[in-house]
DNA sequence: AAATAATAGTCAGAAAAGGTCAAAAGGTAA
DNA sequence: TTACCTTTTGACCTTTTCTGACTATTATTT
């Protein structure tokens, strides 16, 4: 497995550990314990931990700087309209995958239906789109399932 | 025999080893095995792996990139080979609902599916598009779920 | 206050995959 | 033989990850 995927893993499952799912570390202890150069931790937040996946990062530099990684469950009673709400217009791919998976959680959607979603939002069925095209597709493709099957 | 021929056969060996049908291999590793050009490896993808013979492909590029081969569908199973050939590339919204009425019809699918396949595939879903790819890209959708849902 | 140490951030480039496309080579049927 | 289709190859492209040199900020010591 890579690198980014195995931190981003480890990440995870400490802040899954945490009570109320903060967690604070030093950049510099991760990369070691991954041994890799610090900023490839720089690269995993950015890549994997931006505020459209659900989390929020906060750093300090200097004598006892540390990362500090917040998963924001910023979802309420009406997770269905949350994230509505939250869908701009446009949505990656790897984000789709987020609000899927935050649906199943929820038990919003049942597995087959989130498998149905992702194969109709995949990058695969908008192939023949243009970059720009496709994420605003999803978009609209998404807003509009939910919103008549849900 | 073929080169083509024995690649393709290789790999549907091993994605019959696999637990859940899944195989994830590198191409390098895969065109090293047969001594070919990696271009070699999308051939055969392309021409024995596509989704109409009943296999979904994922890829990911990049350090830890893989191709991911699914078997989604039994050999010799010409249900979606049928279905396929019959939505060629391009579908309009009416072409669609007539579909998905006789897939119901023959129990293929469910009435949520149903809904939800009519949900991406509409107009409104696809709106940003122009006349022509979402016509293109309602039947690359319908295909794509389709696939994954039988 | 200034200097030093301890952190983290940025950015460009190298490396590690896979993708595309067209030309060359090989087969096959008329 | 010719025409057409399939396979094979290689040159070049794109995306994602990894590394390292340099920069910025904060805390601690002098």
């Amino acid at each position: 497995m890579n690198l980014v995927d195995m931190i981003e893993r480890y990440i995870k499952e400490e802040v899954d550990k945490c009570e109320n799912d903060i967690l604070e570390v030093r950049r510099s202890d991760l990369a070691s314990l991954f041994s890799c150069v610090p900023s490839q931790i720089n690269y995993v937040i950015s890549t994997r931990f931006a505020p459209e996946m659900g989390f929020y990062v906060e750093t300090r530099r200097g004598g006892g700087g540390y990362i500090r990684i917040k998963k924001v469950a910023s979802y309420g009673d009406d997770i269905v309209n949350d994230i509505f709400d939250k869908i701009g217009n446009k949505m990656s791919q790897h984000v789709a995958d987020v609000y899927l998976k935050a649906l199943l959680d929820y038990n919003v959607i049942d597995e087959k239906t989130a498998l149905i979603i992702k194969a109709a939002t995949s990058d695969k069925a908008l192939v023949n789109l243009k970059n720009e095209d496709k994420d605003v597709t999803r978009a609209n493709i998404f807003k509009n399932v939910i919103l008549n099957v849900i």
